[in-house]
DNA sequence: ACAAAAGTGTTACATCTACACCCATGG
DNA sequence: CCATGGGTGTAGATGTAACACTTTTGT
């Protein structure tokens, strides 16, 4: 029995959805777009096989994000090399200014998730499961900072939400909503920017963890 | 490299959360108690694996309550024997009436939350986990029903999020909530019983998947 | 009749939606 | 000045909490 991490590594790029994909160099699936993975090592804990993976494929912190274990595959004909069980890991990461460096998949790179890649393996499925789980935090817990750098706007946070559920959501309600959510983010005090328009307060992460009122998606 | 498969199994009695434990009849942690659980077989699936499981400890069908996986545990030190990682499994069961018959566990046995056991290996992480888990679905899912026999009346829906929840509830705003939720449950016109007081309606579940709107736990 | 449990009505308050409106900046 | 986006005010709908009150049984 062989057990592997797989990642759904999910960041919000050019205003649209993506997951890191790898190009498979070998069989099975050869040349087709897979999840990024690895073996576990012995005496490896899962979760630090997952962070060092994450590391291996994108140079980021898991810190940098947020990070948590999604769920564990282990049908008998998932992968036709033998008997493989996958624990698969959820991150949410922000735009990573410094990209891929230091990966080592070159063939690694972020794809926008309404290209609608076939996967290798039962990665599809895997990154379905992956995809609501993080759509369905986004309504209780305050994850959707995780997809934002360390000072953002309102607006920003905003377009998280929107691009996560696909939806439109009203400027002036979700600022108050927001704002009004204990703990869920707090003014930096510090100044404001942006392109067009009125210069925006910046916010930062909040200590919550669970959101009150919660932000359902309509 | 061994892959198991924990069982946190859930019944309300006597009008207290249980939790089914084994003792443990071998070392390590001999005499102490621990999740139910066993062996992957080889070209087995992990939730056939656990709903064998289920059958063999309690003789009842996973499709009687509620299964779902919970989560993976590896640490490397979480079984001195050697690298053992459990794939952890919830169940949420009715209180069964034909009980723990045909087990292979004679040291089976329902015990109350409350009463604190010590378990062996990781398995009051596991436990704790669970019950976190089950405590956050009733809120949004209709799961509570999975606590209750085919046929209930209102009253045993409350006591279920009242045991789960160790909180008290307004019975006249309960019945409003859960009657007023789309699809939570559904009357079953059929008659009414129960030894004092006026008699109830009793209900059946309902098909949604989602609870709406919700019931948050105070 | 009375206790006990089921179920309805009412009122005050919180939250959500939709949208009118004002504020601060770049060009 | 005016277009653009940031942010506040307000009214109606919906959901919640607290609790008085009516209904239907067993004893």
């Amino acid at each position: 029995m062989t057990l592997t991490v797989d990642l759904v590594l999910l960041t919000i790029r050019n205003g649209e959805l993506q997951v890191l994909l790898v190009r498979r160099g070998i069989p099975p699936f050869e040349g087709e777009w897979a999840l990024p993975g690895g073996f576990v090592l012995e005496s490896e804990d899962l979760t630090d096989a997952a962070a060092r993976e994450l590391r291996e494929e994108t140079g980021v912190d898991p810190a940098a994000g947020h990070f948590e274990q999604l769920a564990t595959y282990g049908a008998p004909g998932r992968d036709p090399r033998g008997r493989v069980v996958t624990v698969a890991y959820l991150a949410l990461l922000p735009d990573l200014p410094a990209p891929v460096a230091g990966s080592d998949a070159a063939g690694a790179s972020w794809r926008p998730i309404a290209a609608g890649d076939r996967l290798a393996f039962d990665h599809a499925r895997i990154l379905a499961d992956g995809l609501e789980r993080a759509r369905a935090k986004l309504e209780y817990t305050p994850l959707a900072t995780a997809f934002c750098p360390p000072a953002f706007t309102i607006a920003e946070l905003r377009t998280v939400y929107e691009t996560v559920w696909r939806t439109k959501l009203d400027p002036r309600n979700f600022h108050r909503k927001v704002t009004g959510a204990e703990n869920f983010i707090e003014p930096t005090g510090e100044s404001a920017i942006r392109d067009r328009g009125r210069p925006a307060q910046l916010y930062r992460r909040g200590t919550a963890t669970l959101l009150h009122p919660a932000l359902l998606r309509p």
